[in-house]
DNA sequence: TCCTTATTGAAAATTATTTTCAATAAGGAT
DNA sequence: ATCCTTATTGAAAATAATTTTCAATAAGGA
């Protein structure tokens, strides 16, 4: 499902500052802050507020469209996100993020820190950190 | 290794305010803000200033001593971190958080990750979510 | 095309974080 | 124990980030 019809089916409308964050965050290469994508509308002659900014990446989150992620030094930023549950892995020298899945692979984990901790899980994070092809040739 | 000798070996000095913070992280169950441990010193009657908050917190954060943790929200909070590499694990009705380790559960999942995204990854970070058992009573 | 109302965006308000700098105190040297 | 050096503090100011307010706009069903 695309994201124009989880917006309408959810009762949202397809305001111009939707489209634009969307598009920015689509072509996007590294996770991009609430002001870069404001800043990156704005040179490219797309005029929306920054409140709108932050307004929309909220909702698109909400409904799963667009995942925030960390950096290692615990600045944030948003991504586009497919659907399903992914994970991130993200680039330490130029900060290139892809994500990838593998929920199962943390099954015995989960089940592990149930037993021990008496908690029961529901959700998880998970971010990987390290170097992307691109930047290992260039070091 | 105590925190104390982990900050005069790295040439940094015992001062009033990071044992404060240290003090209020030990005792604390749930990941705090720098505002919140500020204002649990003031009320513990230690008067110290915010800014030595965020300045020892940081300092902390990066000799591995304290360490930050991230709401379901997005909001963020430090906890007392033990020796070596953990996670956490984050109670969703009342926010207690407590670590476990297992980076061996790991293994699996990055070495295919690696293979198939052609990263190379260096650390991660995990946190799961759900509820601990005290809150599991309540429901 | 009209009409309803969700959404926008500018400005103001609030909150969070960082910088500055003189005063203080930690801890090695004496 | 006292002195001395300098890391560290804390108040205030500066900056940055985020949220609120509210009248104007525009999305999209009728």
């Amino acid at each position: 499902m695309n994201w124009r019809k989880t917006l309408s089916q959810s009762g949202y409308r397809i305001s111009k500052p939707r489209q634009v964050i969307m598009e920015i965050l689509t072509q996007a290469k590294v996770p991009l802050t609430p002001l870069a994508i404001y800043n990156q509308a704005r040179n490219n002659g797309r005029k929306i507020g920054l409140v709108s900014v932050y307004r929309a990446l909220e909702l698109l989150t909400s409904l799963g469209l667009v995942c925030l992620v960390y950096a290692n030094d615990g600045s944030q930023g948003y991504m586009i996100a497919s659907e399903g549950h992914h994970h991130h892995i993200i680039c330490e020298v130029c900060e290139q993020a892809i994500e990838f899945s593998g929920v199962e692979d943390l099954e015995g984990l989960i089940l592990r820190v149930q037993q021990e901790t008496g908690y029961t899980v529901s959700d998880h994070f998970l971010q990987l950190f390290g170097v992307c092809p691109n930047c290992q040739k260039l070091l």
